[in-house]
DNA sequence: TCGCTCTATGTCTGAACTGACATAGTGCCG
DNA sequence: CGGCACTATGTCAGTTCAGACATAGAGCGA
């Protein structure tokens, strides 16, 4: 059984074949959204992928010391990632920073806790423009068996988190700072 | 400096004097909700955290092989944690096993994959009931230099995060299986 | 042609973390 | 008084991951 990260690679090349550099580049941006990883990470686990046969890759000539090695899904990967979507997903463990340093927030001082989340307001309205862009550049919502209907429901999932996230932040800079 | 579990540790025990037993009680819940760990690291990380002067104990007698160790924090270790909350979080790579099932779901069945949302649902609607009877116990909302303030604030963010959460999980049923 | 940036591969160390293993006193119920 | 659940400590092996280190071709501009 390949970790998510293995599943999140299978994902991305089950819509194109591609070279470990440029599943790096995906896991960046748009993956990243949801599931990040380095290329040292991305190599390791392509071996792991390769060696329980849900990946191959055609050698081709390219810069690098080896080369240049183009990665595509086998039908047992295209099959093993079909039979993972659908299962329910291993609770994660929540870990959120914020909310902890919030919770232990009654030993600072409430002015300079409301900078604090004054800031991440801003990150946060910033990202909500980000996306927002991003959902023009869809002509409607795509069917679920188009191949771009995961970029749209991850998109309308992170729109809708960055605006709670944004909505909390508001509340907490009322509550430190009634001047304001 | 501590690690952000060295903190959360901090946090907790800036509320009280507790054993090493009993923090990993309140790392399940409360402190769970946000930030978990298990009892081999947080035994760990007392380590640190007393190797770097932030915490110290007083040995009692009780069960177990060592006695019995109640930690408190050292005037140095408030120092430390007060200074922390104020700082800017590090950012946390985003890591969510759902959306990258969501990002991969073109190519599993409509109505498989929206079963698999009415049962997040269903788990999403039931920790929104335990939240707002969590919240219902509160007379009022804390004052930012009260020690539950903190705990109000955490609280108001899961409810706010599941409903978003909830409202997602909505969506992408009605998507899938425009029949319900 | 020198150097820079981009493409492209990989290894290694250390930190954080999980789950299993190990030990032992205390209080309660039958 | 036997056994179980709870309190309470800790170690260890293995996994995941970030960040640093290492190598090298290709293309471009000064």
């Amino acid at each position: 059984m390949p970790s998510t990260l293995g599943f999140a690679i299978l994902a991305a090349l089950a819509k194109d074949a591609r070279t470990g550099y440029e599943l790096t580049a995906v896991m960046n941006r748009p993956v990243g959204y949801f599931w990040t990883a380095r290329h040292s990470q991305i190599h390791t686990d392509l071996q792991k992928l390769l060696a329980d046969g849900l990946v191959r890759f055609e050698a081709e000539h390219g810069p690098g010391p080896q080369g240049k090695k183009v990665y595509h899904l086998t039908p047992e990967g295209r099959a093993a990632l079909r039979d993972w979507v659908t299962e329910p997903p291993r609770a994660r463990t929540e870990r959120d920073e914020l909310v902890l340093k919030t919770y232990a927030s009654w030993l600072a001082d409430p002015a300079e806790m409301a900078e604090l989340f004054r800031a991440q307001l801003l990150l946060h309205e910033e990202r909500i423009a980000q996306y927002e862009g991003q959902r023009a550049g869809f002509a409607g919502v795509p069917d679920p068996g188009d191949p771009t209907f995961g970029n749209y429901a991850a998109l309308w999932c992170g729109l809708s988190y960055e605006r709670h996230r944004a909505e909390w932040c508001r509340w907490m800079i009322g509550r430190l700072d009634p001047s304001a």
